[in-house]
DNA sequence: GGTCCGAATGATACTGAGTATCATTTGTTC
DNA sequence: GAACAAATGATACTCAGTATCATTCGGACC
């Protein structure tokens, strides 16, 4: 969840034109309650007869990822998602059966990081950092109905927990 | 870097077989220094004329990845790359701009993982750790050269600091 | 060593994500 | 309302990864 015109004043501040296709992509963005693909953007524009070409959503995808406010991830199937997020730094626990996606700060992260630094001397730019497990509703789940546990349907829903420190 | 070996009796000892191609690509993986792309493995069993397919090359690197010697990660430039490790839980930092990679242990990350769990409510199997910076070499070239700092050509070479603790 | 059978292979063809190109359109600045 | 660079979208392309399936092969058992 985003709002528009965080993604709009971005561009704007950024120095990028607010295009009409990008001011769409940026309202589909917006209307995602949680974790998106690109080719799910791509169905979505042309759903709603949107004229927006395929490649655009994707130029635009970069642009957000790369302003901070898309940021992408590798599910652990190795495809790639995006969820919007105000560009603070933090990181995201992701439901491998339904696809929710939680929010959480850095938790001590920073430390790890720059303990990681010192021990190798690598000056260390960026991480990536990914928690992977089921939500509670998918435990719940698991635990009432058989213990064959086939994957859900996956409905995405993103929320937020836990303070975003720094 | 890995010993044949380890692939060999990992294969085994998970009931499956020993076939020629798997040997061929287990030691074209142990002789990669640092991390390695699928394409790069097919390259080099081309130039070594060893006739194999190259979907098997993608199975074995698949297969090998199931048993946990060799681990996929994501560049930051968005491709994929591999690189063969003991079997042990631990991350990885990689230089952004050589592609030299460090293992590096848990650090704590245990710790907050089992922290993102209690404060989420998912039940977190997994996660994925990558850090990105600049290898010792890489930042005292980008010292002394020019500040114009344009990543260098990838010769790719691999070690380990760091205990690589539990 | 020979038989047998499922596992594994590789040739081929396919999918799907992402990108290059380039003539046309559009946002912004003056 | 020009003017001009930035952005678009149609098209065609590349490249990673995968499905298919007839053929081969590893290894278990005798
Ligand atoms: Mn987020
Ligand atoms: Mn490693
Ligand atoms: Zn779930
Ligand atoms: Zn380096």
């Amino acid at each position: 969840m985003i709002a528009v015109v965080s993604l709009l004043t971005a561009l704007d501040r950024s120095g990028h034109r607010a295009t009409e296709p990008r001011r769409a992509v940026a309202t589909l963005i917006a209307a995602q309650p949680g974790h998106f693909t690109a080719a799910e953007l791509v169905a979505a524009a042309r759903a709603r007869r949107l004229g927006i070409g395929r490649a655009t959503i994707f130029r635009t995808l970069d642009l957000f990822a790369e302003l901070g406010l898309v940021e992408r991830l590798e599910l652990p199937t190795g495809g790639h998602a995006y969820v919007a997020c105000e560009p603070t730094h933090h990181h995201h626990v992701v439901c491998s059966s339904c696809g929710r996606t939680v929010d959480v700060g850095d938790l001590g992260l920073a430390d790890v990081a720059r303990e990681v630094g010192r021990r190798t001397g690598y000056r260390i730019d960026t991480h990536r950092f990914e928690l992977y497990g089921l939500c509670p509703v998918c435990a719940a789940e698991a635990r009432t109905t058989e213990p064959a546990a086939e994957p859900a349907a996956r409905p995405a829903v993103g929320s937020t927990v836990g303070p975003a420190r720094r």
